[in-house]
DNA sequence: CTGTGTGCAAAGGGTTTGCAAGTAC
DNA sequence: GTACTTGCAAACCCTTTGCACACAG
C-alpha cells in the first residue's frame, strides 16, 4: 500500500482500512470514472454494502466527486484538486464513450460560465462529452 | 383530449389510449421535464408497468427526450421540434433547480461544440446548468 | 378481425437500514 | 478503551419480463 494512499485518507480525516485503500488504489490506477458495479467487479469479493457506504463517505469527505456522464449509472472519479468536505471543485467536463462505455475527467474543459437564465441563479454548470474514444475508434478501423 | 394530442400520437404513428393522452397532457401542461414517479404522482393511479412501457415508446418514437440534469433520476421532457424515431434534435441545455428539483429545457442555449477532443471522436454534448429557479428565490427572500 | 396496448403477477437488480462484532488509533 | 468501520440479514425501493385479456383501427 503506497504512503499517497496513506496521506490522502489522512488528509481528509479519514481512518486506514482495507477497503479504503483497495478503492483508492484503484481509482488511482484507472484514471477514469467508476460506478458501483466496476468497482465491484474490480475489487473481487468485498462487501457491496460497505462498499456503498466507502463512496458516500469519500464523496461527502471531498476525495471523489459524481461524474455525470449521461447514463442512469452513478459513477465517482477522483477530486484531483483540494477538494474538501465543505467544497467541490470539480469543475471540468467529462468525456464519455458511447462504445465502451468510460468515462474520463477532462480537466482542461470548462463549462462555459453563465450568471443568471430564465431567472435561474446559476450555481454549477456540467458539461458532459459524448462521443467514441481512441482506443474504440481504433478497434473499429482494424475490424473492417 | 384535445386534438393537439391526437395529431401528436398519429404522426408518431401511435394508437390513441387513455395513458397515451393522461402523459401527453401532463408533459403539455407542466412545461417541464418529469420522471417516472413524478408521473406516478400526478397521474393518480395508473399502472406503474404501463407508464414504464410508454415512456419508452415515446421516447423510441421521437415524441420525449430524456433530460439529463444531474440527479440519479431518469427524466424525460417533450420534444418541441420535429424528432422522429431516427433522431433526436434535443440539442440543448437543461436547467436544473436544486432547490425545488424541476428542470427545464432552455432551447436558446446550446452546448459548445466540440470535433475531437483527447482522441475522442464527439457525436453529442450535453449542457446542465443548474441553480436555483426564480420561484424558489423568491421564496426565500420572503423568508427572511 | 388483427395486431397493438394494457394490467397483473412474479422475478430481478440496486440501494438503504439496523445491529452486533471487529478494528484503527 | 473508545469511537469509528465492517459485514450480515432483511427490508425497500425501482425496473423488467411473461402472459392473458382488452381495445384501437
Amino acid at each position: 500500500m503506497s504512503n499517497q494512499i496513506q496521506e490522502m485518507l489522512q488528509e481528509h480525516d479519514l481512518r486506514l482500512t482495507r477497503i479504503r485503500s483497495q478503492v483508492l488504489e484503484l481509482f488511482l490506477s484507472q484514471q477514469k470514472a467508476l460506478s458501483q458495479s466496476e468497482l465491484e467487479e474490480r475489487l473481487g469479493k468485498v462487501d457491496r454494502i460497505t462498499l456503498y457506504r466507502t463512496l458516500r463517505t469519500f464523496e461527502e469527505k471531498g476525495l471523489i466527486h459524481r461524474a455525470i456522464d449521461g447514463t442512469e449509472k452513478l459513477k465517482f472519479a477522483l477530486c484531483s484538486h483540494h477538494c474538501s468536505a465543505e467544497e467541490h471543485q470539480d469543475h471540468h467536463a467529462h468525456l464519455h464513450c458511447e462504445r465502451c462505455g468510460k468515462t474520463i475527467c477532462a480537466e482542461h474543459i470548462q463549462p462555459p460560465s453563465f450568471k443568471t437564465v430564465e431567472g435561474f441563479e446559476i450555481r454549477e454548470t456540467y458539461l458532459v462529452i459524448r462521443g467514441i474514444c481512441a482506443e474504440c475508434m481504433a478497434r473499429e478501423a482494424e475490424a473492417v
